[in-house]
DNA sequence: TTTTAGATGCGAATTATAAGCAACTAAAGG
DNA sequence: CCTTTAGTTGCTTATAATTCGCATCTAAAA
């Protein structure tokens, strides 16, 4: 089904869009704007980078998918939009997903030993993934 | 005195370097490369963009400063290089340290959770740091 | 001193991303 | 259906941030 991604105020449903948010829904690989226009050329090969650019930070603003900054310095999306942490291989490069709730509890103790009230939080670890003999 | 800003194989001494340091190290605003050289002009009018760049590339690769990417995108850099968060104020966009000790907890629940060992982390807080009266 | 590898300033080249614009089209109204 | 309207597209041209290439300069070891 055409995922809704038009069902919103001013704004109409297109094909670019709707592909380029099954391809954003559809990795987990934390995708940049240029993967993801190389892969949407593989469907509607007269897209245009502008026009992922441009759909890639209308979800985003929408809510609908997620912009990340890594340290790499690229923007990333992410169709995964629930709170979750990420774990940066130092080896692979690869950006893994950590599905815990540790926000709340670090907001909290935040708030205890500062002051400061957050409305949330990301957390990024680093470190080697995978097992290290060589 | 000249902080040993060249005391490592293949480096030696340089003015530039050594203002570049003092700079990032004077202050808590997580300035951007730029700053930086608007900074170091006041002292070394000559001083070329491209050299500010290339010493805060190398100061970062050595360990002596840090290298943050943020949420805006840009690279910012921070003379404290000791284990620290930071706290990003949706407001006026100041970026406060958080100077507490949340990285080993935090790695432990990690590895309990889901058998990841992370080398470290990093937590950036986001939120409004003043009170919201309008 | 002389030597040498590292450093600088300058300008040109890259990259990632945004902006401007005429042509195209979804969707609401008649 | 046909019109109308405003959102969308592909294209090209900007920007902004950062890096590279290179001849010249200079710390610091010999």
């Amino acid at each position: 089904m055409k995922s809704k991604n038009h069902d919103r105020a001013g704004q109409r449903y297109s094909r670019q869009r709707e592909e380029i948010l099954n391809i954003v829904r559809a990795t987990k690989t934390h995708p940049t704007a240029d993967w993801v226009y190389e892969q949407t050329r593989q469907i509607l090969p007269s897209i245009s980078l502008g026009t992922v650019y441009r759909n890639l930070n209308l979800l985003a603003e929408e809510g609908i998918i997620q912009r990340l900054v890594f340290e790499d310095g690229k923007v990333h999306f992410d169709g995964n939009v629930h709170e979750h942490h990420h774990f940066l291989c130092e080896d692979n490069g690869k950006i893994l997903d950590v599905e815990k709730q540790y926000s709340s509890q670090l907001i909290e103790q935040l708030f205890k030993d500062t002051g400061l009230k957050a409305r949330g939080c990301k957390i990024e670890f680093y470190g080697v993934s995978e097992s290290e003999e060589t």
